[in-house]
DNA sequence: GTGAACTTACGAAACAATTCGTAGGAGGTT
DNA sequence: AACCTCCTACGAATTGTTTCGTAAGTTCAC
């Protein structure tokens, strides 16, 4: 929970494991180069999964040779962070500012507006 | 338009000439100081303008002794394009997502939640 | 056992962002 | 004029991030 904000590269790092699940270096890097048009090298990943792995970010299991990295902490969590840092940063906390502006940057489908409508409907309701 | 994704200090700024309109460099930092509780020095400021004056970020005034900076861009220009770079990079394009992310985040009051059903409704009829 | 193909660790270069010191000029006041 | 205060410009130090070269170890095939 107390995880430093990831910086870019390592967000692009994290967006894989989440995409794939618990991977090693040489995934990570496959990953990054074909999907997302990278082109880093092989030792560059390495040391952000390291970095990473000090700053808690990642967890690695070495039982292998090859070493498996996982996330530290669910998709949501850190998405969730990242978000709040921006309406801190750029909406004076505003959270309608936002919504109105991601809506507006990339109109929702259909169904993502009804999921929408129905996290809206669901916070009318006081929890208990 | 074709403006650089500003950084964090940059944006930090950005946010007071928002906030407060043009500028002097000292109107900056003393909001920086007392508002944002940043602490910098006034030449850091300074030279923070003069870099966002070459990356037109800002423009400037300099009829005046203490010229005056004010924004290039409207505040909802630079909003969209961050909330477009996160939604890229932390959401894989997911609009949804990243909206109940932040109404989970930082629920939004009454108000607020109106504001963006008015929004998703008027997103059900294609503009004409 | 030797070599090829892989791995991790790590220092340090390269690059980017932030900070500030210092110099010099413009007003103001005395 | 001499002085104090505030301004801009700008080089450069500092700090943070990303990149990679090199060294050294493991595994496997021959």
């Amino acid at each position: 929970m107390a995880t430093p904000k990831p910086t870019e590269a390592e967000l692009s790092i994290l967006s894989v494991l989440w995409e794939n699940g618990p991977s090693t270096v040489r995934d990570v890097l496959d990953t990054l180069n074909t999907q997302h048009k990278k082109d880093v090298g092989y030792t560059t990943v390495l040391k952000l999964l390291q970095i990473m792995t000090d700053k808690g970010l990642v967890v690695r299991d070495e039982t292998q040779r090859s070493h498996i990295y996982k996330s530290a902490r669910p998709q949501t969590s850190i998405q969730k962070q990242l978000v709040s840092d921006l309406l801190e940063r750029a909406f004076a906390g505003s959270t309608s500012r936002l919504v109105l502006q991601a809506l507006s940057a990339q109109p929702a489908s259909k169904q993502e507006r009804d999921e929408i409508r129905a996290l809206l409907d669901k916070l009318e309701k006081p929890p208990s």
